[in-house]
DNA sequence: GTCAGTAGTTGAACGTGTTCAAAACCGCCG
DNA sequence: CGGCGGTTTTGAACACGTTCAACTACTGAC
């Protein structure tokens, strides 16, 4: 049937956000989608792959949150701000089963590991918001621009790392570190931008680049 | 027994090394260890605290590896590097399986999760590790000084992360970005304590500060 | 209309981490 | 010796993620 993958997600996605990750098992969800057990893995290799939809919907969510509002901003700082508060609210529905989210994320050999081949279309277009963000916005010197987005990428996967460990009421914490270090990041940016610190930028940028060659040569090991 | 525990674990590292995490199971750990399977878990209450066990160790063999030469040099660069260059040593018999250590790390509710409560003693150890390499420097403002171990702390997980997925030849690609971040980050000390970047500055160490107390404050969830 | 081939679906079976009630062992007091 | 309280040890049992050979439904060619 066509929708029967539609309806294993679904039905995954529920359990998840009801019971979290590990309560939510591959026969649970086989039976609220009304489906047997080895017919959920026809569809989803593992349950990692789960997941990765989830991870996939969730980031078409977040485009679609920031929308073209974005383009209406002008400055570098409002930009990364409107971006960075759209995915916060984006997330925060899964908070309970992010966390898990984030512990196949660091595993090398997981499919959801964000350096991993498989998930790279999704960080490709993730990043393609950050460039979004970089975009619209003058002053910002041509090398610094060329690696900004991976840099605003990364730092924002910290934010959500933050998040996960947060259980304070509303996740207000995440919120004010996010606002203060967008700030923060939007200063650094301002100051790289003067080249005060030449050498320092130089080096770092070549640092970055070399941070990002590495992930298409060095293939993934084997499972 | 008294030694019964030492064996498990012996056994556990070996069998971590040779084969790597998933593979070595419960049962053959005990087998090796000559152990009934329900022994194992009377001294390690999960899998996972075997790797926390692990986690002990090497940070023991770490210290010793850094052993009285560190108080010989003077610099700040020369210090973290030999620090940095220890660590990489230390860890590097276990590149098969660290690779799992980290995939818990991330996750809150892993006793591993170097934010968890469980293993706040060894972090604070590790913390202390790079207090010793600031210690010796002057020229570091006081301001700095106190939040800086915590940073290199954060900046050192950030190497261990990038050697984690590093399939390069000896690693050889993890000690480049180690030394080429040593020099970056002894340079930016350099700048921070000349402060020309005042606000900047200060807005950093005081989200540092934040996030160090989130960690006192907020218990972890049940698991 | 038939039949082969593909796509979809099933549930039993495997090995895993983990739990737990019961057994074995130990030191010590009477 | 005898038995008592505790620590240690055992292995069967459980639920889980995952695999796979078998089965069904469907589609298109002749």
């Amino acid at each position: 049937m066509k929708d029967t993958k539609a309806r294993i997600l679904k039905a995954a996605l529920e359990l998840f956000r009801e019971r979290g990750y590990e309560a939510a098992t591959m026969r649970a969800i086989a039976e609220r989608a009304g489906v047997s057990l080895g017919n959920a893995y026809y569809y989803f290799g593992s349950k990692e792959h789960l997941i990765q939809a989830f991870y996939d919907r969730t980031h078409l969510e977040h485009v679609a949150a920031v929308g073209t509002k974005l383009d209406e901003l002008k400055e570098f700082k409002a930009r990364l701000l409107w971006v960075m508060r759209k995915k916060l609210e984006t997330i925060e529905p899964y908070h309970r089963f992010a966390a898990l989210l984030f512990r196949s994320a660091a595993d090398p050999k997981s499919p959801l590991n964000p350096f991993s081949s498989e998930s790279q279309p999704v960080r490709r277009e993730s990043t393609e918001l950050f460039a979004r963000v970089v975009e619209g916005v003058r002053s910002i010197p041509k090398d610094l621009r060329v690696e900004l987005p991976n840099l605003l990428w990364l730092y924002h996967m910290g934010i959500v790392l933050y998040w996960i460990h947060d259980q304070s009421e509303g996740r207000w914490r995440s919120w004010k570190m996010m606002e203060k270090s967008v700030d923060l990041v939007a200063k650094l940016v301002a100051v790289a931008s003067f080249s005060v610190l030449g050498p320092a930028r130089r080096a770092a940028l070549a640092m970055v680049r070399e941070l990002r060659d590495q992930e298409h040569e060095a293939p993934q090991p084997a499972r």
